[in-house]
DNA sequence: CGTGACCTTGAAATACATCAAACCTTGTGG
DNA sequence: CCACAAGGTTTGATGTATTTCAAGGTCACG
């Protein structure tokens, strides 16, 4: 509970987006092994049925800043993301950016495929990542022959609906620094309750999240580290003052204390 | 196209929101006369099963303003909405309130008591509604029984993850005019396109929806009403220059016109 | 015909965006 | 290995969109 030892590993920060060349080690294809089974779409489906699948499912290794794929193309297959962090974006018509969901580990993308015909979101890899891609003739087919699927792909809609509800209420009730605020401690929570997580969004994906400039979020950072709320070094975000940033995500504003 | 006849019916509008006895004449309670089973979730279900629902379901007539049931409360029935508009909401920590989604004939409502425990959100009747009540048990059986109701699950719920997401999208990239001449090209889209539909939302809840305050969404009314962009009378809203909404939702605002 | 809910309008305050420039940091090529 | 280039971050000055506060106006209903 009281300072813990520091998370996971600091993953790499992109600096420009490479074209990324999907560099697919190809080390263990085998779905029976995956290490995210048990969080995936498949943990209710039973050994044998895993067994019989025959590997339908492609890993895949990409880097940071990679275009999984992007919104309004035609949906050929769905993702599950074994490790790493991806974002799905929308661009409104004036051309800004909306990221919609963060994903993390377990998280599964591009599954509306199943029902339309295009994908909703850009998908773009913020850290290196590792997923399996998996056909959407597959994964249809599964559908028909394992009811349980179903259930799982339900279940994961009303994970998804409700995460963008909550970022529909940030955006539509809270101010900037409410809003960051927020965010910082959910990401935080996401990230095992640790003092210390990595950040891998710049300050200009932070506000596409937020609904604010780079500026305006640079600003608050900058405030925040001077007041000691928390401090910043090579993508780590430690934070010092829970209390402080519990208090700004309710209410307060930065001019105001 | 153009020009066409008065939409339906001027949904009377609620002056202070009744505490709403469920006013429930039983009329018709078939299921298999209902007239939006086409569209409801048993669109899929075949006769005979329908049949042997032995109506299950409860239809009820409620007056506007009356609360169907709340966030946070034990889900015990999910609804269908036969006639009227219901808005779901949610309450910020800061006691702000944020529409989530509004619905319409045909759409259900509750079926997150299939996941959780709690009713995500607040339904709440903008307009007289007559409902269809559909207790948890009845529906999760039935779930069991005809998987074919999970696919009609499960593209209800890519709709209202598309609709939320469009929120979150107006939210985060636009600004007041943008978003409430986009919501009122969606609403009169929503209404059959006619140049003219009821509005049922207030100034208030008009906010609450785009995440703007009551002043700042009547003095655009007011400034578009000025220009003959539109006209109002009596809830219901007339659409006179749908091209400068457009422009206006793409990107203008109110000073620089 | 008064009362309560809702809507409108104005003036002032403020939060955030915009514009502009300097500063870091990190990968790269000489 | 250094220095530069490029992307990202910080900071300041200024503008403006939107909120907040306050008051008056309208409409429907009892």
């Amino acid at each position: 509970m009281l300072g813990a030892e520091d998370p996971a590993i600091p993953h790499r920060r992109r600096k420009h987006a490479l074209p990324g060349r999907p560099v697919a080690p190809q080390m263990d294809n085998d779905c029976r092994r995956c290490p995210v089974r048990g969080v995936s779409l498949f943990g209710d489906l039973p050994d044998e049925v895993v067994f019989s699948l025959n590997n339908p499912a492609e890993h895949l290794d990409l880097p940071a800043g990679h275009v999984l794929y992007r919104e309004g193309a035609a949906a050929n297959a769905a993702f599950t993301l074994k490790d790493g962090v991806i974002k799905l974006t929308r661009t409104a018509v004036n051309g800004r950016d909306q990221i919609l969901r963060l994903l993390t580990r377990g998280d599964v993308m591009g599954a509306e495929g199943l029902m339309g015909l295009a994908y909703n979101h850009t998908a773009t890899t913020l850290t290196p990542v590792q997923i399996c891609r998996l056909p959407l003739p597959v994964l249809k087919q599964l559908q028909a022959e394992h009811p349980t699927l179903n259930h799982a792909l339900l279940a994961r809609w009303a994970v998804a609906l409700q995460q963008v509800e909550n970022l529909a209420l940030e955006l539509g009730t809270k101010k900037a620094s409410e809003r960051l605020a927020t965010f910082l401690l959910y990401w935080r929570a996401k990230n095992g309750h640790y003092p210390s997580m990595p950040l891998p969004l710049s300050r200009t994906e932070t506000g596409e999240l937020l609904g604010l400039t780079v500026e305006t979020v640079s600003r608050f950072f900058a405030d925040w580290k001077r007041r000691g709320y928390l401090s910043e070094k090579a993508g780590i975000i430690h934070l010092h003052n829970l209390e402080a940033l519990e208090t700004l995500s309710g209410s307060e504003s930065l001019s105001r204390i």
